[in-house]
DNA sequence: GGTAGACCTGGACGC
DNA sequence: GCGTCCAGGTCTACC
């Protein structure tokens, strides 16, 4: 819960019951809704039945992913005993970002929130799963979110019409098309053979993907060495350390800079002080 | 390498 | 009802 992913389509959540859910496509085709639970020891997942072992275990390596399930935060918990404002991270086991099955929709995603609302960004996402996502085959419209291949097929005219993205949509369907063309391979950047410094160069090289937009995806990856420095941060580090005065990114930087290879992650789970009027 | 100016969209705001 | 501003930035042209 530490940003706004749960809130984009295809993921839902309801706060009343702690459900998450997700509509996902594997690579069989298929198309299926993860419905997740807190469990003891660790999440309880439904997804239907008749599933072959290749879709099961496929389906366990996705949401194993989108969950962090096999990420290790010790060493940052034991930074974090310093720090009153990180207190709460080890205890609430903060760290884990919410993330997509594919990095592809994860960029997609990144894209869609520079410079808007967030009400924009959730409008933009739910357009083009509504638009060119795949049915679930109980229940045509909820879909999963569309594939590199089946935006790569559209017109940039249709998806300006269609889903309102605005000045975005050439990037987003360049991204499809170099995907889809197979001429970009983004999955391969979630093996973690890159230095974050050379994972950063290959998502700025992304048209779309400024320095705000990769360290928030660098996040995604597991690397914090870069601050997604966005206006939110600009405000929230003005409340916290700067009596409301406006500050700089080069500010935002410097409060966060002792924590070396942690400060991306320090930044997101910092206990942010109440925003004064 | 640093920096204006343009960029889709739609909600908020002032008049 | 209308015009302006701006938001979880980025790109391009220009210096």
């Amino acid at each position: 819960m530490s940003h706004g992913w749960m809130q984009l389509a295809p993921y839902g959540f309801d706060e009343q019951t702690g459900l998450l859910t997700y509509l996902d496509r594997l690579s069989s085709g298929r198309v299926l809704e993860y419905r997740i639970r807190e469990a003891s020891g660790g999440v309880n997942v439904e997804a239907g039945r008749g599933l072959s072992a290749t879709e099961r275990a496929e389906l366990r390596h996705r949401i194993s992913w989108m969950l962090g399930l096999d990420m290790d935060f010790s060493e940052f918990y034991s930074e974090a005993r310093r720090e009153p404002k990180l207190s709460r991270a080890e205890k609430k086991a903060q760290g884990r970002v919410l993330r997509c099955p594919t990095l592809f929709e994860d960029v997609v995603k990144t894209i869609l929130t520079t410079n808007t609302l967030w009400g924009a960004t959730r409008r933009m996402t739910a357009n083009l799963v509504a638009q060119f996502g795949e049915p679930l085959p109980e229940d045509a419209s909820r879909k999963a979110f569309p594939t590199p291949e089946r935006l790569a097929r559209t017109t940039e005219a249709r998806l300006r019409r269609e889903t309102r993205l605005g000045y975005r949509a050439p990037y987003i369907l360049e991204l499809a098309r170099s995907i889809a063309s197979g001429a970009l391979d983004l999955e391969v950047l979630k093996a973690g053979r890159l230095t974050t410094s050379e994972l950063r160069k290959r998502l700025l090289a992304i048209k779309g993907v400024g320095n705000y937009a990769a360290a928030n995806l660098l996040v995604i990856l597991g690397r914090y060495d870069y601050l997604p420095i966005d206006s939110w941060a600009l405000k929230m580090v003005s409340n916290e350390w700067h009596a409301g005065r406006p500050v700089t990114p080069v500010e935002v930087e410097a409060a966060f800079a002792s924590w070396g290879k942690w400060k991306g992650l320090a930044y997101f789970v910092w206990d942010w002080s109440e925003l004064k009027d």
